[in-house]
DNA sequence: GGGCCTGCTGCGACAATCTCGCAACTACCT
DNA sequence: AGGTAGTTGCGAGATTGTCGCAGCAGGCCC
């Protein structure tokens, strides 16, 4: 098989989170630069079974319980961020900038949001319930433009 | 078997959602019944699977598919409410009125906010994204004030 | 009160997702 | 190079939710 293609900008993000994981007293090991390369050569947030599969292909033999583990052990390091959707299944991605996710509950699309839109609420809460916010780390839920416009046609027609 | 005691308010709110259903045309049967009185007794939120523990109980018999396919149904037809706390597990309530959740990630306490305290937010998104917030679906995840003095006094001590 | 129709249920098998314990391996320090 | 402990591979299994189908029973009509 050819070598894979990495493009620079990936590999510069993936050799900083490999240091990091140096940094931080843990191993180098295959299963987990894997890991990092498949989250470090997309955006898009991928479940626990697509990194695994992901995994299988340039790595293959890593067993499915040690990607579990090791994103898991990312994500106490801080090194990878974990999200919940809806619906119960949580997404993985290398923590860039913190964003929170808003996601459709009719099409599933999901969209990155600054954190700043919600610092406001992240103080309101704190005011009033003591509470510090984490707005990356769960999903807001709701309807977006697109699905809102068909709902409305449809109510219109009935 | 004794008569089971339910408490004034609680039966009003049961008889309240048993006419709901009849009035939407669903039957009211046995099954549904005792689903909804394992939610209408209690205010904490309950995942499926302890609804179906508890449907057991008062009324044996009931299949497990059972009570997943009418929590379903019942969140269709607005009666129920189902939160998606972290974790990916799901929990149900009675609709009364609609608050979003607050989730302490290192206790797993959760905490009810009246939407007021969201709909700035909401109505932000909408401006900005043109999504429209369904604040009751999914909870906010982040540490709670009592965890938050914890983890401080443990930085402070290392 | 009795009968019919259809929505609902019971059942068990199955799928998907994640967890656990343990022996073997290997990354890293010395 | 060698030792050690952090990681991994593996398979069993816990958990949670889904599906199809046959039969039951709630509610309408007479």
């Amino acid at each position: 098989m050819a070598a894979r293609t990495v493009p620079a900008r990936d590999a510069a993000r993936l050799a900083t989170a490999v240091g990091e994981l140096r940094a931080q007293g843990s191993r180098v090991t295959k299963a987990r630069v894997a890991i990092l390369e498949v989250l470090s050569t997309t955006e898009a947030h991928q479940s626990a079974d697509d990194v695994a599969r992901a995994v299988g292909e340039i790595a293959p033999g890593v067993h499915r319980a040690t990607v579990y583990r090791t994103l898991d052990s990312l994500v106490s390091a801080g090194l990878v961020a974990h999200t919940h959707l809806g619906h119960g299944t949580a997404v993985y991605q290398l923590t860039i900038a913190p964003h929170a996710h808003l996601q459709c509950q009719r099409c599933g699309l999901v969209i990155d949001v600054p954190q700043s839109n919600l610092r406001a609420v992240g103080k309101r809460l704190l005011d009033d319930f003591g509470f510090t916010l984490d707005p990356g780390h769960s999903a807001l839920l709701g309807v977006c433009a697109t699905c809102q416009a068909i709902a409305g046609n449809e109510k219109r027609q009935a």
